[in-house]
RNA sequence: GCUGCUAUAGCUCAGUCGGUAGAGCGCAUCCUUGGUAAGGAUGAGGUCGGCAGUUCGAAUCUGCCUAGCAGCUCCA
């Protein structure tokens, strides 16, 4: 047997995996219907991590409704029922599912091609549309390793303004202990989560008075500055400028640029003198003026205008979430300049610079690149070109994407960078977006070697995304135990006696003027109490100082790890936390 | 915005049948001066998210509003 049909039906194969999922959907499908035969089956497909099937029930499922469900799954598995499969020409598959009394199932039909081949999954007393495939029988599914994990709410057909379904998600596995060490990881993953690690390490809050408008905490505000100091260091050697531009801009402004006509509705607008003004969304037309407001000339040319824009964008209170999703945050934006010649170079540059970036913290990333969504300016054609030049820049640096189909802004096609937080949802933070409509409607222009004007491309790009937003993923991925050049507090000096005091401020001045980031814990407490807060706060350096310490001059270096480096001199240490910050190492030693 | 759930001290949470609140942590004061993850004592701190309603009486029941959580939709 060759090495890939021996892993052929194991879970680890993705496709049995999957298999086993949907048919694991089929079977609580079932389970539903021999309990509320009254509810309307939707769609129930496999998924990344377990399954989900959408219905129409009469009344709101809850935990102990998936308690009963599971208990009927089981009892299904334990039935070994033979899934079969079998077809039907389209109209008497629809008179089937007409007869079922089954309304969501008869529009998936009539949506199928013409000539399609409508096959069933038939189970015992259950029968369901389905293209398949599955396990050959119920009895395949471990019964006591399977688990109903959410019920919730969600479109029939993904569209908010069709009818709202029921959502009733599961995950299971070959064996208990696998489902026990998944439901373990999820628990774990939940005590990253930024909103509570923001709270705990005081970084951030959200306060009733400002929905989705975060307020920033000292130490969070430590976070959000050396990322900018980082951030304008690497844009300096890439060749960026960097401008500013005013918050509130008149409505004029906004129809030339054409958010007034397609991005109203996320915009917040006051008025001035009886003048309508947008509070920016977005940095563009900002940059745009900037750009028009003198000639250039191709010399100039690729221009890269950095921006650090506070943009406030009027979300939906239900999209609302922690740092992810916010009303007000600050791009680490960018408006490239150049001629046509230049793009796809100044594409791979970007990425380049991305690619930096992101592994100075660690993060993998998945790549999408969107196409033309239905609302959109600007012909087929030029939709088209672009998307093919962000394609060939990508694939050319043997980068591997995803197509989002119809996901691009009103303006242009983009790649974007999506990062996972702690439970492995992604969220979009980079984006490189190829604009020929904004260039176009601010008329710019840029005398050509031939001494004629010309028209510039633009891309609009961020790493970051969302400073905001990234400092939330950078909380998740590092569990709050930042890297020692980012830590708000990177070294807390611990007096064990108050006679160590004056000893441990002489120490705190002296990393004070080196430039890092130091504290003093003076309380009357034992160092043990000391430790184990400077622990929890996940202080990187922790120098515990005593009599001993005073008389040879020396400090006792712990880690938040719990290393204990034991004594050494003070230049030493000092040498230690340079090497650890200057490299912005990843791990501490 | 939609569906469901939730809201009690600064934080994490308990509070039975409707009879006007409780713990731990934190904070303050005192004792303790202790060498690598919680020393002890005392004390302060709450119109129970907001507004109405039912009731002799509401943290508790009902309605509306606000905010949060999960997902959908949307998006950096």
């Amino acid at each position: 047997m060759s090495e890939e049909n021996k892993n052929e039906f194991t879970f680890e194969n993705p496709e049995y995996r999957q298999t086993y999922w949907h048919t694991c959907s089929h079977v609580m499908a079932q389970a539903v219907k021999r309990l509320w035969p009254e509810v309307k089956l939707a769609i129930g497909p496999s998924i990344d991590e377990g399954w989900y099937y959408d219905m129409d029930a009469p009344f709101a499922f809850t935990p102990e409704h998936l308690e009963q469900i599971e208990a009927e799954m089981k009892k299904i598995c334990k039935e070994k029922l033979k899934l079969e499969r079998f077809e039907l020409p389209r109209e008497e598959a629809l008179k089937f599912m007409e007869e079922k009394g089954e309304p969501y199932k008869v529009e998936l039909i009539n949506d199928l091609p013409e000539d399609a081949h409508i096959s069933f999954y038939k189970q015992g007393e259950f029968t369901d549309l389905c293209a398949g495939p599955h396990l050959d029988s119920t009895g395949r599914i471990k019964g006591n390793a399977l688990k109903l994990t959410a019920c919730n709410a969600a479109y029939w057909r993904g569209d908010s303004n069709r009818e709202t379904l029921q959502r009733i998600y599961g995950i299971a596995f070959p064996k208990k202990d696998e489902l026990d060490a998944y439901l373990q990881r999820i628990e774990e993953a939940k005590k990253r989560d930024h909103r509570k690690l923001g709270k705990e390490l005081g970084l951030f809050m959200l306060r009733d008075e400002g929905p989705g408008f975060p307020f920033f905490l000292p130490k969070g505000m430590v976070l959000k500055n050396t990322l900018i100091d980082y951030w304008r260091q690497v844009h300096k050697r890439y060749g960026y400028v960097e401008i500013s531009t005013p918050i509130i801009l008149n409505r004029q402004l906004w129809e030339r640029s054409g958010h007034w006509d397609h991005y109203k509705q996320n915009m917040y607008t006051t008025v001035i003198d009886d003048e309508d003004y947008a509070i920016k969304p977005m940095n563009c037309p900002g940059g745009m003026l900037v750009y028009a407001s003198e000639p250039h000339s191709y010399r100039d040319l690729p221009l890269r205008v950095g921006e650090l824009g506070l943009v406030h964008r009027h979300e939906l209170s239900g999209a609302l979430h922690g740092l992810f999703r916010v009303r007000c945050f600050t791009q680490d934006d960018a408006h490239i300049f150049m001629t046509q010649d230049q793009l796809k170079d100044e594409i791979k540059n970007v990425v380049k610079l991305f690619d930096e970036v992101y592994s100075v913290f660690g993060l993998p990333y998945k790549i999408e690149l969107s196409t033309m969504p239905e609302d959109h300016i600007g012909t087929v054609e030029q939709w088209e070109h672009n998307q093919e030049i962000l394609k060939e820049a990508i694939t050319e640096m043997g980068k591997d994407f995803e197509i989002n189909e119809g996901d691009g802004a009103f303006y242009g096609p983009k790649l974007d960078f999506h990062l996972a937080d702690s439970l492995g949802r992604t969220w979009q933070c980079g984006t490189v977006q190829l604009d020929s409509q904004l260039p176009e409607r601010f008329e710019l222009e840029y005398t050509g070697e031939d001494g004629q004007k010309h028209r510039p491309v633009m891309l609009h790009r961020v790493v970051l995304g969302s400073i905001e937003r990234f400092i939330g993923v950078i909380t998740e991925h590092f569990a709050g135990a930042f890297p020692a050049w980012l830590a708000p507090v990177q070294v807390k000096i611990l007096p064990i006696t108050d006679r160590a005091s004056e000893y441990a401020d002489q120490l705190s001045k002296q990393l004070d003027e080196a430039g890092y980031r130091v504290e003093v814990d003076h309380r009357n407490e034992k160092v043990g109490k000391k430790i184990r807060e400077a622990t929890m706060e996940k202080i990187p350096y922790m120098l515990v100082v005593g009599d001993r310490d005073m008389e040879n001059h020396t400090v006792s270096v712990r880690l938040r790890t719990g290393e204990d480096l034991g004594a050494m001199s003070m230049e030493d240490f000092l040498a230690k936390i340079k090497a650890a910050v200057d490299s912005k190492a990843l791990e501490l030693n």
